[in-house]
DNA sequence: ACGATACATGCAGAAACGTGCAAGAACAGG
DNA sequence: CCTGTTCTTGCACGTTTCTGCATGTATCGT
């Protein structure tokens, strides 16, 4: 059995039955109590339970899966969403982007943040099903199925009936020269339709995309607010990028 | 043994046993334990799996969450569903509604079946993203959160621009005489849009539907081709349902 | 207050890991 | 057919991580 495969285990059970004691998995599991031990550590000091003496009992349920699935979202992607959350203004509008850093941004806005939030990806949108306050707001068009959103004709036209006091975008490559690129030509005109309706754009980007390019440009700098990277502040990429004016949120 | 087709075999290996121990599968293959963590590495680099010490769980908690919930589909949706699904027929438009029961049809379309499914349910979208044939088109506008799907004028506006063979919707109450209902009214006005723009509609209603009403009429009887469900095909109420001309599908 | 149980910590062996390296296969170009 | 290059693969090495046990401490129920 593997490690994280008994953290799953853990987190099922606790949700299953609202409890676990650590005595009984660990027999039931054919493990040292001490391992059980150390695993509820783990998911305590994640916010994924709460320590109890003999077990542990479900954190409030609403960080439960919240967190749990926060839980499988790189580190650096984690840490610019929550960057990217703080950005949203109370009752504002924001116009968010597909994408597994847009993903993590929706799961990191507070569940006591009243918005309404646009989005072309139906993942997205799921995701924010069950936050308590967030207004969603569903632009249609045909699927594609790779990235997970709606492009083309018909998600442009939605995109343009619409306005948001922010945007938050994820590319693929950020680069001095390239500006913000993508792989595909239709998610690029989707993602300058989304930028064209919101008063400030920001960029998502982990470390991983600074300094690449990929074949179609999205915007060029001047387009853009800002861009929200856990990338090293003094890196030599994103020092170049600070040259040129562009506003650098470090996440970390 | 080829490379890709290894990589191939330890992508079946984690959809059929949900995780992947890194020393089991190097015996079995007769390979190093090197080579399995090379592809597990590579495999995670592109989101395919997520790398866990002693060897890669399901990159998405998705597919879990999956197969957890298909088993907690109660048998008469599943069996609903299934009826539902053969309907569609090869290279046709579906017309899907949102709702649990429309769900597990999405999840009952077969994998090899090609098609075009319109829908307004971002979870409907979510769910048939890794369908390896299905078209998907989404059908945007405000989201009422506790139907997850997508209603209101721009829902309908977007719901006219578009055509299909079949359409499949859940209601919640089936009644001779109150016909087909729902609790919101515009649900029930988006379901009434879906339905004029398909072919044939036919209802999705597991047995407990069935001789109940809700406050707001989606559709009279003659507007439908048919009723889906896996009530018992001599119960007083679907006898009912017959004698009006209503063609029931039974499902068991 | 006391025994029993659960706990945190340190430790050691085992397992898994990443990396560098070299042998071999596949392949393109001459 | 030969040669140089690239890619893959397995091995060796040092490092990190996991796990169970032992120890001493904290907490619980009575």
């Amino acid at each position: 059995m593997l490690a994280a495969e008994r953290r799953e285990h853990l987190l099922g059970l606790l949700a299953r039955e609202g409890k676990i004691v650590a005595k009984d998995v660990a027999a039931e599991l054919g493990i040292s109590e001490d391992s059980v031990r150390r695993d509820l550590r783990d998911l305590a000091a994640d916010g994924l339970c709460q320590r109890v003496y003999g077990g542990a009992l479900p954190a409030s349920p609403a960080v439960v899966d919240y967190a749990a699935r926060q839980g499988v979202a790189p580190d650096g992607k984690r840490k610019v969403a929550a960057v990217a959350a703080a950005l949203v203004p109370p009752g504002g509008t924001l116009i968010l982007d597909g994408g597994t850093t847009a993903l993590a941004v929706a799961r990191a806005l507070p569940q006591d943040l009243a918005c309404t939030v646009i989005t072309h990806s139906p993942t997205i949108a799921a995701a924010l099903l069950d936050h308590p306050q967030a207004e969603l707001f569903l632009l249609g068009g045909r699927i594609f199925k790779h990235s997970a959103v709606a492009c083309g004709a018909a998600a442009v036209e939605a995109a343009q009936q619409v306005s948001a006091d922010l945007c938050l975008l994820g590319v693929t490559g950020v680069h001095p020269e390239a500006g913000l690129t993508t792989a595909d030509a239709e998610e690029a005109a989707m993602k300058r339709a989304l930028a064209a309706r919101a008063a400030d754009t920001y960029i998502l980007a982990s470390s991983e995309k600074i300094g690449t390019a990929s074949r179609f440009r999205v915007l060029p700098w001047e387009k853009v607010s800002g861009l929200i990277t856990d990338a090293d502040p003094h890196d030599a990429v994103v020092e170049q990028l600070k040259a040129l004016g562009v506003e650098v949120l470090p996440a970390d």
